[in-house]
DNA sequence: AATAATACTTTGATTATCAAATTGTTTGAC
DNA sequence: GTCAAACAATTTGATAATCAAAGTATTATT
C-alpha cells in the first residue's frame, strides 16, 4: 500500500480530532461557554448571510432534520439563533443568527481562518496553491461519493 | 482577508462534515451497524499494533477519560474491545482490540485510504507531495496550539 | 507510615442522535 | 374545486455521548 496514502489518512485523522478538541477546549473558557462544540457548528453552518432552510442546514451539518429542530430550539432559547417561516411556502422554516449569534461566528470564523492562515504562511504561494488542489479534489470526491449513497439510499 | 485563506478553511470544514456523513452512512448500512461512528472512531483509535492507555486514548480523541471509560464499557460488550491490566503498574489499563474488533479496523482503514486513493491518483505525484506537506505542516501547528491550551489549563 | 499523586471508574445532569409519529401546508390528480 | 399524496418541520421516546465531580485502587513521595 501506498505509504503516502497511509500518510495523508493519517495527517487527515489527526487534525481532525486536533480540530475538534482545541475548538471545543477555547470554547469551555471563552466567552460563549454557554454552548458545546456541536452548537456552534450548528451556528457556523446557518452562516451570516443568506438564509437557510431547515432541511438544508441539517444536510450540510449530515444529520437528520429532527435532531437540528431540537438543537435550535436550545439555540432559540439561548439567544443566538431565529426562527423566520417563509412567506412563500409557510411549511418553510428559515435560519437566521441573531446579534449575539452573528458575533459568536466572527469569532469562531476568525479562530479558523487564523489556524490556516498561520499554516499557509508557512508555505510559499505555490505550495499553497498545491494544498489547496489537493483539498479541492478530496471535497469533490466526497460530494460524489455523498450524491451516490443518496441515490442508493432512496432504492 | 486572503481569499486563499477562506478558501481553504471552506474545504476543511465541508470535508469534515463530508466524512463523517459518509462514515455513519455506510455504517449504519453495513455489516456493524451494531456501532456508531463515534464508537467506529473509538475503536479506530485504539489501534491494531501497540497498546495503548486508557488515558492516552482519551486524550487522542479529545475526550476526557470517564467518557472513554463508559464507552468501552459498551465495546467490552458489544465484542470488539478488551481491557488489560498492566502488570507494572496495576492502576493501568491497556485497551486492545478483539478479532471482531480488528476485522472492523481494516473495513474502515480502508474506506479510508481508498478515499485518500481517489483523491491523490488524480494528482501528479509532485502535487501529492504537495499535499501532503500542507497537510504536515497543519497538524504541526495544531500539536503546538494543542500543547500551549494545555499548559495554560494547569495554571 | 502517612500523604499526595496518578489511573481509572462511577454517577448525575445535559446534550446529541435517530426513527417514527404528528401537524400544518402545498401540490397534483381527478 | 376537492381530496389524497407529498413535503417541511416538530415532537416524542429511546439510546448514546459528553462533562465535571466524587469515588476506588495503586504507586510515589516525604
Amino acid at each position: 500500500m501506498d505509504p503516502l496514502v497511509r500518510e495523508i489518512n493519517q495527517y487527515l485523522v489527526t487534525i481532525f480530532n486536533d480540530v475538534l478538541a482545541i475548538e471545543a477546549e477555547s470554547l469551555r473558557d471563552g466567552e460563549f461557554s454557554d454552548l458545546s462544540i456541536k452548537e456552534m457548528h450548528t451556528i457556523e453552518a446557518i452562516g451570516m448571510y443568506k438564509e437557510h432552510t431547515t432541511t438544508e442546514v441539517s444536510r450540510k451539518l449530515g444529520i437528520t432534520v429532527g435532531t437540528l429542530t431540537v438543537s435550535v430550539n436550545h439555540l432559540v432559547k439561548k439567544g443566538y439563533v431565529e426562527r423566520v417561516r417563509s412567506e412563500d411556502d409557510r411549511r418553510v422554516v428559515k435560519l437566521g443568527l441573531t446579534n449575539k449569534g452573528r458575533l459568536l461566528y466572527r469569532v469562531h470564523d476568525k479562530f479558523h481562518r487564523d489556524m490556516v492562515k498561520e499554516t499557509i504562511d508557512e508555505m510559499d504561494p505555490e505550495e499553497a496553491q498545491m494544498l489547496t488542489k489537493g483539498l479541492r479534489n478530496l471535497y469533490q470526491f466526497l460530494e460524489v461519493t455523498k450524491q451516490q449513497l443518496k441515490k442508493k439510499d432512496k432504492k
